[in-house]
DNA sequence: TATGAATGAGCCTTCATTCAT
DNA sequence: AATGAATGAAGGCTCATTCAT
């Protein structure tokens, strides 16, 4: 009985939130709902989490988490060649993306929510700084080890390539047979390729 | 003159609207919220948009235009020299965005709105064809005239820039002080020149 | 111009507000629906019958005016021999029925509205004491010169068929398959035929 | 014992809607006013019954079920003479009708609001159809027994008798003080008698 | 005579929250 | 630790009515 009853119901609780959130977004869902997809009464929902506002925190709170390690994953995923991690950091990131798992769902939809909900910024500001951080490192430190410096603040960098497939995402979902995933990922390739200087001799 | 009053206040109603969405977000304003706003009863609002649904396709038709017309002026701007122009732009872009003006505001909040809401899709796809097409035609035509060819699809070269200064103010919203300004605009060109092949001599 | 303008858009709207009554029933009709419905704004309809009652009124009025005509005329129609007459009647006044015109639906619908809303009943308290007496006076005219005489008093019998007639109507209206037409219509003959002596020698 | 809380409740909210809808009828009556009818909040009702639909599909049930038990009594209360029993039940279930009470009352409404709401009507064709089934049995099993037999289709001799009584208490509803109480009755019990072959010797 | 515009009350429903058990 | 019951505020929408033109 290391685990207590509670701590088990709670995280079914945030689990279910998490998959109603995803499938119908934030605004849309209800205590109801979640009560529903865990498979208990709402009174039980309100006993573990007070309010929505603190269910739904818990539920970015787990959700950055796991887009964070994904994250993280897919710089650690790639080859020797840095050049060719680079790009397999890419793709992989775009795949995370698009594959709009129930966690990276929840992230976009609450980051959406967060533009007029100020109690959800703290925590997704984090999010950014940590897995913005964590890359940065990782990213330099591999780099630099080949002789590859980059052209602008290296903390800066995680953020452009963040920021470029969050928004690009935003536009698949809106229309999603106007770009061609290829050529996107090899134009995504040459801007980050771009943001480094490379050593004499070494093309991208 | 007669039909004129139903037009003017068919055109405050989705004025309020866009401020009051702009203000609280889509999923936080009420019809009460915008027909107060408005100075008038709920029952006028309907009486001129049936349901919500029209008066918010009206809003997002009405902000998806005036931002579209504003990313096209910024192409217009810029001085002669080609690269100048390309900064200039970016600059402007970037400070359409960050100013966060109503209807970038009522834009971004809908295009989240839209992750759940296929509604709203089709019209901010054809914001972003529109845009897009316009602003790939004006850059191609320009720069080639100087010899500047895009390294890929020129077709994707604006979505690339809107994707990466769309992403970029998520991140700045939720976390206003991480980014300097300065530094992402110079990035930015960065990247910018990097989608295209400059003829030999010239740099960036 | 023997009819002015005003009195035939108020037939107009009568008639218009016939059909949709008809179409919908009293409880689901607009305002706004009869105006669509007679090709006029809101405001028209409002300006000839200031209030929905008295436009109601005046359609219960047309309505029961054309279904009372119906009612005698089915009386007269029939042949020489009196009870093929009465059998005749009988047919005409259930086919009346289950045809449901507009005026019949109506005036059904209109009394049962008339449940609750006692502004409808002295309407149609008119229609049953008109309708029945000049029935009455028919009926025993005709058959009292074959030397028939009524049973019961010769003023309920008519309302004796009406009632029959009536409450059969809302069986098959509610259950259309329950009821074999043919059998009704004979078992009402026979009823028809009990309420009256026959001269001996004479067999319904 | 920790559910009946739940059941009770409900009833007192059929119970009051049944008043309610006896006294406005459905057309003019709100949740509001069956809430406030039944001392509670307006979500209380939606607690028990999600929609109005449902709730009045259970006050129908209610309210059929006690009508058709009241019909059935009717017939079972006559004396061992099988025409005093159909006297005896004529005189009753005229009695049911004029009394108007709440279920009488609610059944009659829905009946008229059936004639534009199909959603009603499986309901009532299941009321008429049981009652007549139950009273067509019962009346023929008693009276072959004396050698008297129906002239008609056995099935239909209720549903002429119900709506013969429907349809007069209608009028009577429009027109209080036009019909006889007693007269009717006997022209009832004459046709009545008219549709059953009465053995040689026996006189209604 | 008729219209477009506007109002305000009311309707059914949803929902976060509270609470006794 | 959890449930069923209940609340009350709010939401989008309908509609008879009013009124300036």
């Amino acid at each position: 009985m290391r685990y207590k009853k509670s701590a088990i119901s709670a995280a079914q609780i945030v689990a279910a939130a998490t998959r109603v959130i995803a499938r119908q977004g934030y605004a849309r869902t209800s205590l109801n709902d979640i009560a529903k997809e865990a498979g208990m009464s709402k009174g039980a929902v309100h006993y573990h989490f007070p309010t929505k506002e603190e269910l739904v925190s818990k539920v970015l709170e787990t959700a950055t988490d796991a887009v964070a390690q994904r994250t993280m994953a897919a710089w650690q995923s790639g080859g020797q060649n840095p050049l060719d991690a680079l790009r397999s950091a890419v793709r992989e990131l775009w795949a995370v993306r698009v594959s709009r798992s129930d966690e990276v769902a929840v992230v976009a939809d609450l980051l959406a929510q967060a533009l007029h909900d100020e109690s959800l910024r703290p925590q997704l500001a984090g999010y950014y700084r940590f897995a913005s951080a964590q890359t940065a490192e990782h990213l330099v430190g591999v780099l630099s080890a080949f002789g590859i410096h980059p052209r602008v603040d290296a903390a800066l960098i995680p953020r452009l390539l963040l920021g470029l497939l969050d928004g690009l995402v935003l536009q698949v979902f809106v229309d999603p047979d106007v770009i061609d995933a290829d050529e996107l990922v090899k134009s995504v390739e040459l801007i980050a390729g771009a943001l480094f200087e490379l050593p004499q001799g070494m093309t991208a």
